[in-house]
DNA sequence: CATTTCACAATCCGATCGTATTGCAAAGGG
DNA sequence: CCCTTTGCAATACGATCGGATTGTGAAATG
């Protein structure tokens, strides 16, 4: 048998090269001799991984949920026994585009949210991705509560909807360059602080 | 002199079409002869009333945002002496995908949300529009205040930063389909809820 | 050492893209 | 009535697209 590479790793180089592109330019740009430039490969290496540039797209998608998964769990087992309101706050920045990687992250999910509405496949990740967010922050909101952190007015359920669109309006607000990082955590710190007791 | 025609009408015309396609398929569907198509024209006109597909783009951007500031000044001179509060809810409620000229609107947003992050003129038009309803929202909080119907704890300028982001992800979620029209309208209901005394 | 199989690279293909060019019908003003 | 100007339609153009096809060097197996 001839040569053994990593399929996965090559799929995923790929992947980010496209992420670099559609950050940079959108996903209207991302043609697969674009992809290979960037990549600094050929063409033909795409076509060997991938069927169609439909194919790449969705594990690009994919791929960038599979971080932005691993980016939230690492924050929320960054510190041993936080206390709760300190987790939601940490899992609420990990959904804002403050360094590199998350800026990228949440580049890459603006340039996919419009092609997921037209696509079933990419739509149910978006779906199911903001599903388990919502779950997320609910639970580290009971946990709050519990630890007697939150006000009596709090509503867990609707204060979770509360704070996932507000993560997300705060993020596009970032991308857009309207609102720095520290003005996106004061606004975030802000509305916290109006949670306790 | 020949024919005169509405030269405006008939660029807001095509604009519309553009919309309709740009919704349904995205921007990168948005070619000339596809948007001819939808609006029932020949390429020829298009290339008539538009030096280029780039500025066809631009001016169709720019007609949703003539049609959003629209939209909020209707909503917010409906009613001749409204309560402060209700102002409010009447404002951010213009920000969400409601019915099918909203659904419209908020489609297109996003549509040109990644391209305007390339394009200077096109994020300053984001920006200012932005800015815009951020002020809009302060001073109605200002109303609200002045009429002792904000609570002690609400931050004018923090708060107005809330509500924005928070419509702006609430429409996400309503595009995307994991959020009712009614779950978002209870969502925001309860937040301002918490505002009041 | 021959052979098979994988991992590409290179080239080709028809379709479609944005744009430029050309032609022409219609509508006032002289 | 002619002439100019506008409002298009039609077509031509080179570039680029996604995808198919073909060619080749390297490695492991027999």
């Amino acid at each position: 048998m001839p040569k053994i590479v990593d399929a996965g790793e090559r799929r995923r180089e790929i992947a980010e090269a496209l992420w670099r592109l559609a950050m940079r330019q959108g996903l209207e740009a991302v043609s697969l001799s674009a992809v290979a430039a960037e990549a600094g490969v050929s063409k033909g290496r795409l076509q060997h991984y991938f069927a169609s540039r439909e194919e790449m797209l969705l594990f690009a998608a994919g791929h960038a949920a599979d971080r932005l998964r691993e980016r939230v769990r690492r924050q929320l087992a960054g510190q041993a026994a936080p206390p709760p309101m300190a987790a939601v706050r940490a899992l609420l920045v990990a959904l804002l585009p403050v360094d590199e990687e998350s800026r990228t992250g949440a580049l890459v999910n603006v340039a996919f949210f419009i092609r997921a509405l037209a696509t079933p496949a990419l739509s149910g990740a978006f779906r199911q991705g903001s599903a388990e967010l919502l779950e997320t922050i609910s639970r580290c909101l009971r946990d709050a509560r519990q630890a007697g952190e939150l006000a009596a007015g709090i509503a867990v359920e609707q204060e979770a909807r509360v704070l996932l669109a507000l993560a997300g309006g705060l993020s596009s607000g970032m991308l857009m360059g309207d609102t720095s990082a520290e003005e996106a955590a004061e606004t975030l710190d802000y509305h916290l602080a109006r949670l306790r007791l």
